[in-house]
DNA sequence: AAATACGACAACCGCATCTTT
DNA sequence: CAAAGATGCGGTTGTCGTATT
């Protein structure tokens, strides 16, 4: 009944591959292909388990493994992708040919996790991040169904929250912003132009340059 | 120059699903 | 159909190089 065992731990080498390691998997895999992960490693002279060399054939020594920084344009796509998908790190490598699925995920708790938070995005839900004062003011003004839900998730997860209510809190932080806004610089946001030459964002990039207004405002405007 | 902190990335581990017997 | 191994996935940890004190 079943398969052979698998292959036993005892005598397996763990940690960082050697040049001479990888020569070695290289050349059998060149030569034989991998028709099972489990018998490679004894077959290519490996003191290695099969999951090892499985992983270090797909993430570092496949010929068309694209190495180096994510262009803008895979980072953007990548964005999109994990406002999709979430955290399936190999349907989003799917997308980006010769990337793999540990390499997007690391460079996503790198660096695009980081951007995100920096822009006041939240890089879980791809929603702006809500100040306290703004929890604050919804709290005020909003039913009791509502602030039932915004204190049982501090940071609105979707796992803890339905998507309703994450869109209604957002709408409600977001109008708090513009009257922020409105009470800072007095300006009238329901016609307000985001177009550079226009007064109406001189003003706004002046409010932001003398700090009246925050750099997570300033980006979510 | 040495010690420490931090960031980036490679590799491991545990679990879920698929496949084979 | 059940049992058990194989494979793949996502989270986490370990290692190494670089920056800072």
């Amino acid at each position: 009944m079943g398969r052979k065992p698998c292959c036993d731990k005892v005598g397996i080498k763990k940690g960082p591959w050697t040049a001479e390691e990888d020569k070695k998997l290289m050349n059998f895999i060149f030569t034989n292909g991998h028709c099972s992960w489990r018998s490679l490693p004894k077959l290519a002279g490996l003191l290695r388990c099969g999951k090892s060399c499985r992983l270090r054939w797909i993430n570092y020594l496949r010929p068309d493994v694209k190495r180096g920084v994510l262009s803008d344009s895979e980072e953007k796509l990548v964005i999109d992708l994990h406002a999709q998908l979430g955290n399936r790190w190999s349907k989003i490598a799917s997308h980006l040919p010769g990337r793999t699925d540990n390499e997007i995920k690391n460079h996503w708790n790198t660096h695009i996790k980081k951007k995100l938070e920096k822009m006041g995005i939240d890089p879980q839900t791809h929603k702006p991040i809500i100040s306290d004062s703004a929890i604050e003011k919804i709290n005020e003004d909003h039913d009791d169904n509502l602030k039932a839900s915004i204190n049982a998730s501090s940071s609105f997860s979707s796992s803890s929250c339905s998507s309703g209510i994450i869109d209604e809190i957002n709408l409600s932080c977001m109008d708090y912003f513009w009257e922020e806004l409105d009470d800072f610089i007095g300006l009238d946001f329901s016609t307000f132009s985001v177009d550079d030459e226009h007064e109406d964002y001189e003003r706004l990039s002046l409010a932001h340059e003398s700090n009246v207004i925050d750099h997570q405002l300033w980006n979510i405007v």
